[in-house]
DNA sequence: AGTATATAGTTTGATATCCAACTATGTCGC
DNA sequence: GCGACATAGTTGGATATCAAACTATATACT
């Protein structure tokens, strides 16, 4: 359910007649804020649906792709450039290792930190949570439309890059 | 770390002199899902921290909206405006009851059902959190820009309507 | 070299969320 | 009225996340 969907809720008279009453948003519908936490969990509830249909997790694919892109970044590097907290990403990176997806070995001269890299059959995950996720972006684009969708992915940037 | 800060990575040769490289967040960076969580993520922790400052939690904040216009709504009603299982909502509306926040009476009708409304008290902090949350829309408008504000939350409200 | 400080990754504890199963109640069709 | 189905809310189990504390290693300053 979404703001401009405005649900209707349906009450029941003594007699048991329905009521129909629709919902106010208040201020929220006019407000960035909420508009952008529904359309991000609209989003991505989608790809969450898409990527399970292949039996992977949503999750993992930001994650494969910026290991494949930056092979041998550490999972500091890695949780920054996804923007979660390092501990989220250790039982993540073991998952991925342990399904043979990802390999991970200790530097030569920093033994604190690990290099990733994805291995062939991580690649081939790569491959298809990529199509995935590019029949997502289509259906995407199909709601946006090609001339909003610059200026809407630039909007987006902006906000990540500069609020507080 | 956002996709356009392009965060410089450290790497440490054999003499230890420092090599910097940025990250590559190839096809990602293109892309709306992934620029979506970014900037929902980064805005969400905005005002987390915002609304933290007067001890309140964000996520009530939509909650205590909803109830306080829509007098009477159920936990159901509720938890499809805010886009959350109702499960969910359970523990949140103890929290407000409990806080003397929101009353919840059963109805006569349907003895199933509850009817949520503000208290007096929940009004008041319903207000400080609303002051905190303009202030944080002034961010976001900052940010985006008024030319371009109306024509981002219309994008925002059509993914969440009409993605799959 | 030796001490203080910084960094990489893990562990732990708290929270938020979902989904599926459950209970209580309500509605519908006969 | 009674049985089948539907709905409101709660519970329980799973997952994802963060923040803070921790361990091991590295760097910087003297």
């Amino acid at each position: 359910m979404t703001a401009s969907k405005q649900k209707q809720r349906v009450r029941r008279g003594k007699n048991g007649e329905a009521i129909a009453v629709s919902i106010n948003f208040g201020p929220l519908g006019r407000w960035v804020g909420f508009n952008l936490r529904m359309a991000q969990e609209a989003a991505f509830q989608a790809f969450s649906r898409r990527s399970q249909e292949i039996g992977e997790n949503p999750g993992r694919f930001a994650t494969l792709t910026l290991i494949a892109r930056n092979p041998g970044i550490s999972q500091t590097e890695l949780s920054h450039a996804n923007g979660r907290d390092k501990s989220s990403l250790t039982p993540v990176v073991e998952d991925l290792v342990r399904r043979g997806l990802v390999a991970r070995r200790r530097t030569r001269n920093d033994r604190r930190t690990y290099r990733l890299t994805v291995t062939p059959a991580g690649r081939k995950t790569l491959a298809s949570l990529t199509a995935c996720a590019r029949q997502h972006e289509r259906a995407l684009n199909r709601i946006i439309g090609a001339r909003e969708r610059s200026r809407f992915i630039a909007v987006l940037k902006k906000i990540a890059a500069e609020i507080e």
